[in-house]
DNA sequence: GGGGCTTGACGACAGTTGTAGTCAGGAGTA
DNA sequence: TACTCCTGACTACAACTGTCGTCAAGCCCC
């Protein structure tokens, strides 16, 4: 769905979208382009150009669109994660590892979901 | 060293002077541009770019300059994989591990690698 | 000495992103 | 009716990237 590329702005705007569900523009210039201090048009011409992408809907609903983004927001995480591991490090998740090891901090939440990766990873190299 | 941003190209070009130690211009254009079609001007315009950022150094050896990656290739993906957890993920490591899970392929050394991580992990967790 | 390469510096151009101003039309409201 | 406000479409512009073509200076060989 969607091959097209994505700025940095575009995605965060996108991904605000995403998990604020269906809004107007004025609601998310409200909430997005407020406290990022970005005029109403620039909102408006980000998310026009998100829509001519493909990665957002629209509907009129009473005389206001509504939009929506095209995929869910694990969706375009992942997307831009596969995106940047195989554009910029060819394929090898190793540099992403090290940075990690660098990095102390890590969530509880997130050791314990690499915990269970590794977990199953090393269950599917036993049977495979 | 360098807040200057860097393009992908650039980045691959980078990466490959890195690695390739020092080089001229010339070798560059024949190991990293004529695989991808890429005009000597092309490859020139794109190390002067990198060097105005301070990514790369030259010195001139025999009337030939002679380019230098100012960071060790390690270094520079690990920069990228900062850069993009912070800006992209907004900090969040959750996306690349879900990721990761939903990629099945994944070399013995990297998961060798990953497991590793972990267990550093969870003993920093224990005694702090 | 002249012709032919190599090397670097410049200038150029199109596409993408981030940011914004302005305008026209419809909905209210005084 | 005339004024004001909101909405969406258009236009604009500067940076940054990716790609090149061209030009001047040097070097080598016949």
């Amino acid at each position: 769905m969607s091959g097209k590329t994505i700025g940095d702005q575009e995605l965060a705007l996108l991904r605000h979208v995403a998990e604020a569900g269906p809004v107007s523009v004025a609601g998310v210039v409200e909430a997005f382009g407020a406290p990022r201090a970005l005029a109403r048009s620039t909102v408006l011409t980000m998310m026009e150009r998100l829509r001519q992408k493909g990665y957002l809907e629209r509907e009129p609903v009473e005389g206001v669109y509504r939009y929506t983004a095209a995929s869910s927001p694990g969706e375009l995480l992942q997307g831009a994660v596969r995106t940047f591991v195989e554009k910029t490090l060819a394929g090898s998740v190793s540099p992403f590892v090290s940075y990690l090891t660098e990095r102390s901090e890590v969530t509880d939440e997130e050791l314990a979901e690499l915990e269970q990766l590794v977990d199953r990873l090393k269950s599917q190299r036993r049977e495979p």
